[in-house]
DNA sequence: GATGAATGAGTGTTCATTCAT
DNA sequence: CATGAATGAACACTCATTCAT
């Protein structure tokens, strides 16, 4: 018998992430997925369980990946504000280089499929970064608040950052990316 | 399109928001909007163009709508650190009274249709903040760094702030929302 | 606005009998239903909830349409063995007929679709019949035995009887009902 | 294509059945089948020539199963009326021991494959109950009339009754058999 | 102004069957 | 012999929009 063929479930993961990106979650069927992947509607229902399961593997395997790119040369020894620096401006690279991934977890997020995730599946890659925020409130570093405000002063000021110059077309030079991790820190350094 | 009955345009609205978010833009069928505002799908094409134009108005009503919560007892004589305060309160509270138009507002801005609306038209309400921040930076309060930049620390986080908490059900007290202030104000404070 | 269409349900009525005689249950898609009737596949959708609707209103209907012919000219005053006597050359001039709606109905009740029928419904047509039955047992004319076991003598048996006529071809002589219907007679009376 | 594998072949004859009953012809699909039989679709195709022989084959073979069920303790040396009242008991019996097997049949001959099998074939195993009838009438026991006359008070009967039993569940009592029987027996005899 | 009827094009999904191993 | 992968065609059904009243 035939084998399965990885080829073929990267060119839906590809084609997904495309499709959604270029005509929206709403106009993107299966159909046209398919197509653009260059293989049969039917061949999609080998690979996926049905389109829920498409974009919501799609997102969860972009989490990962994404969560890869951000702990690129994670080194805990260093100081926690080069550590969070760095993570940083990996952030802001990786949305740069992959922007096709980072709109489409965007759109996924803000769609009804969201609620379908396990978030704590997804969390679990980005542990790394939560200790590290931990020990920083330990060691009375940064402020002593809950998590989701700090993130929503550290990963998500640089996202909103990066959709909004990626919309603009503007580039992102390395002052500004400083600049803006400098507002980062002052937000949550203590 | 626009003509008389306000009544009617204003189940529209109503159904449109509601939907959108209970079942998702993908979801959201002119059939099930119209029957969700007690009308007949052929009426909805006397009050919009057609469901890209439904979509787009609704989103601009909600904009300048939400300006109008986020500018509440605006005071341009009182110290710029109390004016933005007052904003922060003002867009938390608004989105947690009003959720629904806070969250169609997210999925439609993460949508093609996006695209769709002149930025300058629904920018233009949000000026009087935007002016605010414009003397902080000339008066050296505030940080001389690129409105977006800015953006990214003061509304930015109020909204995903809202978004996240909205999301697991907790309530933002008093106490948590004037902590994040704090910190989006050290952020942006010279 | 446009009106409902007695002319396009009946032809979708016609249609369906017309199909699933021709080709069956497994092969009469909603597509070759609405094309035979001469109506696009949503239209159907107006006149029917869905392709299940269609084939049990189809069949209710039949049904009912069948007790008329059954009961044609039924006479209480007669004798008993005279009703049933007419009750049985009714039924096969009426398979005879109308052979279409007669397959229709041993397709159908011979589906899976036959449990969502409200038997209740449709055996309220023929209860003229029942009470002629009942009249019969306590009158000490007929067999004093549950109603399903006088049914497997009269009933199926004209049925029966059509169906392998129907399908071989031959013709029901006068006679040869003449006949059969005796043997009915002799079963069932005491 | 038959080839060797007897408890492939048994596994997928039974699960056709299975599946038929349970969920009708309509959603009986070749895959659905496969998988209730533990074999892969392709694996059915070297069984079987395509799913029309699948199911003829497997109508054909319940046929012959159900006659050999029915002339059990056949014995042409009784009298007419045992014999019959011995064929009687068996089928009923038979029905109530397979139903899955017996109601296949029931939507099998209603369905356009019937017209597919060779009438002959099947016949042939039912032979020695014709000829008890023959002798019948040539004794002027039974009644001078059509094979498929009698055959409405004697066959169909039975079966019609096992259906509207088993479809409401009700047992049928030795004794209501009896009586059942009884009536064929009045319908037939001279 | 307002409506339900009407539809061609499209939706997500499954089909019977064949292919490559 | 046996298989899961692969698919074009079909499935039931819904879509955004227009039409006739």
């Amino acid at each position: 018998m035939r084998t399965r063929d990885d080829a073929k479930q990267e060119a839906l993961f590809n084609a997904t992430v495309k499709l959604v990106n270029e005509i929206g979650f709403v106009s993107s069927s299966v159909a046209k997925i398919a197509k653009e992947a260059g293989v049969s509607p039917a061949t999609l229902y080998i690979y996926y369980k049905n389109k829920e399961d498409l974009l919501v593997s799609t997102y969860v395997d972009i989490k990962v990946f994404l969560s890869g790119e951000f702990l690129k040369d994670f080194d805990p020894s260093l100081p926690i504000r080069d550590i969070l620096r760095r993570v940083w401006f990996n952030m802001i690279a990786c949305f740069s280089e992959y922007p096709d991934r980072f709109r489409f977890t965007e759109q996924f997020s803000n769609s009804p499929y969201a609620s379908l995730v396990d978030k704590k599946v997804v969390e679990k890659y980005f542990e790394p970064i939560i200790n590290v925020l931990k020990r920083g409130i330990e060691q009375k570093i940064i402020k002593d608040v809950d998590f989701d405000i700090l993130a929503a002063f550290i990963f998500y000021p640089a996202m909103n950052l990066s959709k909004s110059r990626l919309g603009s077309g503007l580039e992102l030079s390395e002052e500004i990316i400083e600049t803006a991790f400098n507002l980062s820190w002052d937000a949550i350094k203590l």
